[in-house]
DNA sequence: TTTTCACTTGCAAAGATTTGCGTCTGTGCG
DNA sequence: CGCACAGACGCAAATCTTTGCAAGTGAAAA
């Protein structure tokens, strides 16, 4: 709700880094979300910034997917989960929403009593057009 | 040398590593593989390694997958593809044919035109006994 | 055969992420 | 208030993986 005035801002890199993470459909590294939440919490260390991505993971409010570009980036996990298809040719990226996805997860869950959480998923291959190229 | 012609050039290092995950099923690091090989190419070098397991995974014959045990691992690419469930809680791993998971990339291919070539997905989540327990 | 040229490799260094360890801080309890 | 315990942090160091650069190799071209 509101933003307390009764606790200090104690115990929060986590805090800062949702922040940062606000935007949905923004996928940052941990250097970039580092940078950024400086402007926050001016002292917090490279190290505190992945602790606190580990915390947030654990519990569910943030994603941890390498997307292929040499460094894991993080999002934010929101109500309306989207995953993604990434051209390893052209480096297109689709985005797909939870539904499909989850509807597999479903399947598979009634198969194997299985429940996936994972909330960012990351498929790669070939878009429309390399595949064409690529004949 | 009785091979078909289909890969032209083989670097030692490449015929060495395929040779080393020969086994079907075996996932093994980065370190595992430079270790095994060396009983064939003593003087390699870890970067060979990498750069060899990077080569052999763009020619599709091998699988580069994050376990979650802290280094990635690395699969020989065989006809019988397969994939994992890892339970985050527990740790315990299921594994599943190809035959479920390729009839879903090919509805996402039918529905995106986008052609998927991860060849050893692996997902997070519960198994059965966990989701109990988390209860 | 000699030249050419793309590809492979090693070594050192850089970059990314995790871990060990000691310190600090907040919370609950007496 | 004063103490105990758990968790958060920083720093340095360890790991894991990638990259820059110069040298080595081998097969195709000349
Ligand atoms: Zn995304
Ligand atoms: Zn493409
Ligand atoms: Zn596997
Ligand atoms: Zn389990």
């Amino acid at each position: 709700m509101s933003q307390a005035a009764k606790t200090p801002r104690a115990s929060s890199a986590d805090a800062a880094i949702l922040q940062v993470l606000r935007p949905e459909l923004r996928h940052l590294t941990s250097k970039q979300i580092h940078t950024a939440v400086r402007k926050q919490l001016p002292a917090i260390s490279l190290v505190t910034v992945y602790r606190s991505l580990e915390r947030l993971a654990r519990a569910g409010q943030v994603s941890i997917s390498d997307m292929g570009t040499g460094a894991v980036v993080y999002a934010r996990v929101t109500e309306s989960l989207h995953h993604h298809l990434i051209c390893q040719d052209c480096g297109g990226i689709v985005t797909i929403e939870h539904a499909e996805v989850g509807r597999w997860f479903a399947a598979l869950s009634r198969r194997h009593g299985f429940k996936v959480t994972t909330n960012h998923l990351v498929l790669f291959g070939l878009c429309a057009g390399c595949q064409a190229t690529h004949r």
